[in-house]
Order: structure tokens, then sequence, then C-alpha cells
DNA sequence: TTGTACGCGTTATCAA
DNA sequence: TTGATAACGCGTACAA
């Protein structure tokens, strides 16, 4: 319970006045070598440090930065999470974690965080704002960067969403499939750019190019955790004919068709093909088919690029689009030798 | 780039005094409904938030709590984070995640953060600081929680090792198992408390019930990886006689056994009996039996009891210890019909 | 080179 | 019920 020392104690004890104290603390040039030393000494006795809400006070910088992120929501976020640690723990940055829950609790913190000023810029996560809140954060100047989202108004990063649905639907109808079940992610915000509006534009593109029409009833919106993977599967697995292979846009949902195929005794890959995406390490350990996403990485250059707009309030946005991978696992080893032709 | 409006503005707008503005904003009773429409009506015009950085410079609170984690290391962490923003979400706080790689930024945050006052209470997850930090904490009145770890002058939340420990090989005594490998976790800070002390401890005790006496090189200390779990499993699969069983201090290392085992063609659990310990769900996936922790749990309760020392700084530091729970799945289903007599 | 006074945006005290 | 004024701890012109 020990009260803190402030500047004034130090400089009484060092028999300096505060300002010469200011200067040694942020080593301003000016300041004979005899006094900085007396004033080292005093701050070291009395194990001075600087406040930092004072000194922020003035500075108007906190030295810390914001990320909002639906933190339950999926593995996905966590490991764009350690990206975001990893590029910050070379920085001396503090990480102020705000997790949203429901639309209520984005809102919330959309409209009331560029106005706190707790952080010197902000990330935000798979969360795309509308142009109202992304206008906001520019207004009041506060550094902001999209990852997995995207608005007109700020830098955002994303995958090739696109690109990454067509990879996957095209790896499938090379092994010979022909009905195809898409589990797609709910489709929320703004429809350009979103990331399940993006994924069923590559379906149709790889089954437009494979002379294929889209079969509605081959498609299900579905949450992103395992549980609603696995509904979603019964449902699609249920529609005659029954799908031979299965896209799920994500690998927990991937991991939910798994359990719906076995729960109905459908065997993997020799009677269904199962893709996911994310490109989680526990794809790998179930030997699961993804399409990955270079998850680390965007949390990597999106630290980068907010860095540079805090550098540079003035910076224009821009768009920054990242390349999947397609990883063939186990799931979608069987190749379909036209068993039943269409 | 708009600035930012003070209190000042709205005294001014409202043609009242600050000292009127202060007290809408808190709402203090003694002020009369006419003049207080005014001054929300300047509010609401100017688009006025207090500044927290100038609130909390007075009121010495920020808002915010600190929690120090390891956080790439285990997926146990995150579970733990889990519970905590869980616990959070119903507060008005905001968390700031001070994230650990190595010993030596420990310790850097354990000596800055209890001076830099800009979080209003900490919670330390599986990271034991030594005497003269957790004193520290005590010393300059930041309230403080310890998970996963002990510190005799810190209240701290423990999962009883001893006892998880003790389930798990008791389990595969039952089942007949005579020769059990234990993949321990790296023993680190003081010895009391410590996790993987405690682990060896339950071994001992149920090695001991069964008459059986503990054979060294049936154990190895480990990191807590999955790399690092398939290294000691092959390590430990080449002793003579070979264990029949392996008990993992984390799911994580009990995935690397069963890579382990695959590799060297041992059947699991015809050959080998495999336990985890943490219960994650991949540990569900892979139908990996465990010992479950409450780690969700921890995170709240951690919260909880951080919560009630900062209401009560002069509340005394206390133990809490939670149990684990076996999950026994697949991986050590099989029985041993005493085949190989010992 | 060094000390003093002022300001950052609030809350709290104290007259009025 | 109100308004002026003093803190809070620091950075920084400005004067010495």
């Amino acid at each position: 319970m020990t009260e803190h020392p402030t500047i004034h104690d130090v400089a009484r004890i060092a028999g300096v006045g505060i300002g010469t104290v200011s200067r040694v603390i942020n080593d301003h040039p000016s300041v004979r070598p005899a006094t900085r030393e007396k004033v080292l000494a005093a701050i070291a006795q009395l194990h001075f440090k600087p406040n930092p809400i004072a000194r922020s006070m003035i500075s108007k910088r906190t030295g810390s930065i914001g990320v909002i992120v639906p933190f339950f929501t999926r593995p996905f976020h966590i490991e764009v999470l350690r990206g975001v640690q990893n590029a910050l723990s070379h920085e001396q940055k503090e990480l102020v974690l705000y997790n949203v829950e429901n639309d209520i609790q984005r809102d919330h913190y959309f409209s009331e965080i560029p106005m706190h000023r707790k952080v010197d810029g902000m990330l935000i996560i798979s969360l795309p704002p509308e142009d109202i809140f992304a206008s906001g954060f520019r207004e009041v100047g506060l550094p902001t960067v999209l990852i997995d989202a995207y608005s007109p108004h700020l830098t955002s990063l994303v995958v090739n969403n696109v690109e990454g649905a067509y990879q996957a639907v095209k790896s499938l109808l090379d092994k010979g499939h022909r009905h195809i079940g898409f589990i797609n992610g709910i489709i929320e915000g703004n429809f350009k750019f979103n990331q399940a509006n993006d994924r069923l534009i590559g379906l149709h593109r790889a089954l437009g190019e494979a002379g294929l029409t889209f079969e509605p009833n081959m498609m299900v919106e579905s949450e992103w955790d395992r549980h609603a993977g696995c509904v979603a599967a019964l449902h699609l697995l249920a529609q005659v004919p029954r799908p031979t292979a299965i896209f799920a846009s994500s690998d927990v949902q991937a991991i939910g068709v798994l359990e719906a195929a076995k729960s109905l005794d459908i065997a993997v890959p020799a009677e269904l093909a199962v893709i996911g995406f994310d490109g989680l390490e526990v794809a790998e350990l179930l030997d699961l088919s993804t399409v990955q996403q270079p998850m680390q990485q965007m949390g990597e250059i999106g630290i980068a690029k907010l860095f540079s707009h805090m550098a540079d309030p003035h910076r224009t946005p821009e768009l920054v689009s990242l390349a999947t991978t397609l990883v063939e696992r186990n799931t979608t080893r069987h190749v379909y030798k036209d068993e039943k032709k269409v």
C-alpha cells in the first residue's frame, strides 16, 4: 500500500527542479551529466516510475492498441490473434482485447471506442463495420485496420475467398464428384467482400467451368461451429441424390460433417469426401483436407499496416488480398470413377 | 480529425459551470432537473464523451484488468482466457493482455506492471511469481490473483494435480498396466504446488497403493507441445520393458504420443494405452482419454476472486483448489489381462 | 543548463 | 443547487 513517488519527490531528493527530472526521464540532451547522475540516483532510490496515465494525458498517446474480435466464435480468430501478438511482442505496445459476442456489443464498441481514446490504434477482426461506423473511425483520427473484413473507408486485409472456394470445389470436381454439398457461413454485413458470399461465387465458378449448374438444395447456411456443421451435413445428406462430397466453410464445421457421416454410417472418404476451410492444426490431426488461410500472417500484416497508419495518419485506405492454399489430405483422397454418370 | 469536445465546451454551450457538467455526467443527485436538461442537450449536441484518461487521473482507477499469460504455449490457456472473458463480459471492464514468451519478458512484466498502474487488477495464469515479485504486487496494493499457479502471498487458484494424476494412473493400474510411462511437464518456479511436481506425487501415490515402485526410466520431462510429446514418447517406447501405457501431462503431448505410436506401428489402445491431461475439445475429437481440468471455470472463478480483492484490498490471500475429472475414452479402453505377469 | 509556471480534462472541495 | 478553484502527475515553453 505504499504511495507511489512522483516526479516532485524525485526532484526534491535530487535537489533539482521537476523540469530537470522530466528531461532525464525522456533523455533530453540538454542536461549536465553530473545532475543527470543525481537524478538517476534519486529515481533508483525511490523506485520511481513515471505514471503512464499522466503521461498520456499530455502526449495523447496511450501505448496500447485495441483489438475487436469475436473471441469465442472460432479457433480461426485465435490463430489470427497469435499473429497479432507475435508482431506486437517486438514493439512496446500493450494489447487491449475487446471481445464481442453479439451485434449489440459490436455496435457498442464501434461507436464508443473511437471516442474514448484509450488506444492508439484499432484492429478489427472478422467484423465488417457499417459505413457510418467505419467513417467514424476515420473522422476521429483513430488508425484502424480490418482483418478478414472489408470496408471502403478502412484499410482491409482479406483472403481471396473466391479463389479459395474455387480451389476446393475444383479439386472435388477433378476427383469425379458431381453432387457437391456446400455448407456456407452466415452472410452478414455488406455483401461486397463478404466471406460467405465470395465463397459461393467461387463455388459457382468452379461448377460453371465443369459445365454444371448450382443446385440450391446442395447449399446450407450455417453457423461456424461444430454442431451447426453436423446439423447442416445431416440436412445435406438427406437430399436426393445424396452429395458425394461436402465443402464446409470452416474446419470446425467440417469436423461436424465427419461426425454426421459417422452417425449415418457413411464412410469417409470412400462414400463421402469432406473438405474444410481455415487450415487449423486440428485439421491436420484429423487428416482433414482444407483450404489453408494464412492466419498468423494475417495478424502480422494487420499490425504492420496499422503501424504504418499510425505513423502517417493521412495514409489512404488500401485493400490487401492474401492467397489461400489447398491442402489435400485423407478426407478427399478417394476418386470417384464416374460410378454414377450424371 | 475533429477535436474532441471537453467538459468546458459543454459548460460553455449549456451556460453552466464545469462542476455542474461533471455532476450531470456522474449523475450526482443535487442538480436541478432543468439545468440537467440543458447540460444533457449540450452533451448530445457536441457528442461529448468524458475522457477516460483524465478520469482515471483523479480516480486512480482505469477500468481495465490485466492478464499475464503464456498465450502461445498451450490451448489450455486459451480455454482459461475464455472463462475470463466470459466473466468479464458482464462487468464493464476492459481486458489488457500481456503475453509472455520467455522468462525475461515474464520478470519484466512482474516488475513493471505493479508500478505502472494501467490496470485495476491482475490475473496471472500458469506463471508462479517469485516471492520478491509476489510481495511486490501486494505492497503496491494491486489486487492480483494467480490461476494455475501458487504463491503464499497471493490468492491462488489451482487444480488438485496430485489427485488428477492419481486418478489417471490408478485407472491405468486398474486395467492391468504395470509399466506406465509418464511424460511430465517442466518443473519450474518454486517446487511447492508445482503442477509437474504434484502430478509426480500423484503418480507415486497410485503406484504405491498398487504395491509398485516408481521406475525412473519411465518418466521423461518434456515441454507441453505436441512435438515434444512425440519425442518423449519415442524415448519411453524404446525402454525395456516397454511401457504398456503412457500418461502425458497435457492433451497436446498425448497427441504427440499417438503420433509416436503410429510411427512405431504400435496399436492404441491394444498395445498402448494413452491418457492426457487438460480436457481439450481436441481430446474428444480424437477419442483420447484425459484428466479434465475445469478450464473455463478457473477463469471465471479467478475473475470473481479478483473482484472481491478489488472490492476489499485488505482481504487476505487464499488458496482455492479445484477438482479434476477423469474422462475415459477409447485410448484407455483396452484391458490387459495380466498378459505378462510382473 | 536549469527552475517555474502553465495546461492536459477530469473530480472534489468549498463558498456563495 | 451552483460555480470557481484546487488537485491528479507529467511535459514543456519560457525565463533565468
